[in-house]
DNA sequence: AATGTTTTATTAAATGCTTTCAATAGAAGG
DNA sequence: CCTTCTATTGAAAGCATTTAATAAAACATT
């Protein structure tokens, strides 16, 4: 391994000129053109590569990001990970996954691990459950710049990006009604998620102002879970619930994509075809909704647009933090967008 | 931050000693217990963490490998990933997540990063296109350990773990046939990818077996591409143009399972059913594979286990090339299996 | 021309923190 | 009295960055 000292030698000058000029340093203004260029010479012929080790132990900061993610299986994951990725490369800096399989011991293990190596900053992708006030403290003590994804946050440690989810329902609840849908079947994600409640209230409003009455029957509370494909079992579920019922509806607006997905799925199997029999309604715009069978219409979340907003949120906190100024959080919300596909209709 | 020099200090003995106690070194067994659980105490009271900088500067190693990945919208690279994750955590090892996102030059900036980092090993999910000798040879050259999933390899310095590629052809063409369908269709891999040969090596050899003759003109060989989710736009488009041919055909075999989604989407715009009207079978059994509608059948790669087996392999490499003993490529080739759902069905 | 002040150019040494080797000293054993 | 263990430690090594210091050159002042 060749070391600055190799480059010291080889350029004929100390290892602080060698420094100093390679990193561009302020006393650089002092060096003449032709000292730099010999040192940029000598360290290039000799393929210089400072050791990062070495530079953070003294420097302290590292270029690596903890991104800790409660269920990589869960396809809403996937493209926010693209979009921190995306932005983080821009920045220089590389992200060290952790995957906490929505277990809480592997999330503080992780936690702890990152802590350990100094990560610069942590994004949290809360996409499921369990983030609670434990948690939250145990993050805020830490010290180290956090931004959470995907959960509401009033904390003024710790930094928020999240869709507007009211903005959402009341879109799902607007397309339905345009299309002249009555008598729509509601899936309300489980209550412990933050998501829920605010979506629930977008489609009320839409609802009330559009005269349409929601049965209360037709409203379903999904359970908790800790299995982000179970989404799809639940919407089965409670779909087939619904139909063995015999209320009548021509839509539904299911909590998620892949609720949706179950949903049609139970309507093929009772011999129901969507859209002619009934429209259905998803949400987050997972990759698989374009691809679906029929293609799905749903709310999209702009998530790789929220990976990056967290990452340029950390970075601004990270060069904040080393400036020792105090870190205030922000709290971002995004707007989401109505995709029509092919599983919705006008009811005829 | 606490230091070794502070814990040496509350525990009344040297900075040596404490780190010989703390990580059970060699002498350790030179040191009375009261020593050591003075010290143990100390240290906890005190939450002595040490710093990584410092021991990965003087010790070498790091414990973080690099994940390479050239797309990770593809949904096959999700639970490899998970695969990974889990059998890294279980040897406390964190990976560095990197997205190539297709583009050669990503990726080889993203290499020299993780080299610069003395990454302790590399893990490569190539399960897309452009890696080619000189990307190879670079891989080579950099003398660390690496491992390659998703490509034959006969290297002797990168290992590889790959699926059994033509027994999944065999499985697919064996279902097909013990469900008495006769004229298939097959939608061959691009000639560019691995897999592509030995899968239609596989069918063919059962295809002859079993008297069933292949028409050329129900083979297509799909295009390059970039883009992972293009293999669903392909399945459509190709499907379409067979349909267009007029040419009668009971069974499809796409090349994987976005191809069998974007097939299953031509027949359903053609107001054809699956199974009814034509059964389709896929490749690679990703997680929307289940979930689709119809349910795909498809050939299972183990892909959970295809990362696990790619950490063992890999830390196997790391903890011989800490020894100084040459490393010796493994090559291992894992079986897929069939897994049976709603979009095949025998002939009538 | 002599003196003092700034600017330019470079470097020695300190710092960050841990691990390991060689060394020391006392105790036990032969 | 000589070895061998046991118990502990000082110092070195690992590598880059930064501060304070030095020295020379340039400039200004009287």
């Amino acid at each position: 391994m060749v070391t600055i000292r190799d480059v010291a030698k080889a350029s004929g000058f100390s290892s602080s000129t060698v420094s100093i000029v390679l990193n561009d340093a302020p006393l650089a203004r002092y060096i003449p053109p032709v000292t730099k260029t010999r040192i940029q010479q000598a360290a290039k012929k000799l393929g210089y590569r400072p050791n990062l080790f070495a530079r953070s132990l003294r420097g302290k900061r590292n270029r690596e990001v903890g991104v800790m993610v409660f269920d990589i299986t869960d396809p809403y994951c996937t493209p926010i990970l693209r979009g921190i990725q995306n932005a983080l490369y821009e920045g220089s800096y590389l992200p060290i996954l952790t995957d906490a399989q929505n277990e809480r011991s592997r999330f503080l293990r992780y936690l702890e691990m990152l802590l350990d190596r100094r990560a610069d900053g942590l994004i949290i992708l809360a996409n499921w459950l369990f983030v609670d006030i434990n948690l939250l403290a145990d993050l805020e003590r830490n010290g180290v710049p956090t931004v959470m994804i995907s959960r509401e946050l009033k904390s003024d440690s710790i930094s928020s990006v999240i869709v507007d989810n009211e903005a959402g329902g009341r879109m799902a609840m607007e397309h339905l009604a345009s299309l002249g849908h009555k008598k729509i079947a509601v899936f309300r994600g489980p209550k412990t998620l933050g998501d829920s409640s605010p979506r629930w209230r977008g489609m009320k409003r839409v609802a009330q102002a559009a005269g349409i009455v929601l049965d209360e029957k037709l409203m379903v509370d999904l359970p908790d879970s800790r299995n982000p494909l179970s989404g799809f079992e639940a919407g089965l579920h409670f779909t087939e619930e619904l139909l063995r019922q015999r209320k009548a509806f021509t839509a539904l607006v299911a909590f998620d994509d892949l609720t949706a997905f179950g949903a049609i799925r139970a309507f093929e199997k009772h011999g129901l075809r969507v859209p002619a029999d009934c429209s259905v309604v998803g949400f987050d715009d997972v990759d698989q909704a374009a691809l679906y069978n029929p293609a799905l219409t749903t709310i999209r979340q702009p998530m790789q647009g929220m990976g990056a907003a967290a990452v340029s949120v950390l970075l601004e906190a990270i060069t904040v933090a080393q400036d020792n100024r105090s870190v205030t959080a922000v709290h971002q919300k995004m707007m989401p967008e109505l995709i029509v596909r092919d599983s919705t209709r006008a009811i005829r």
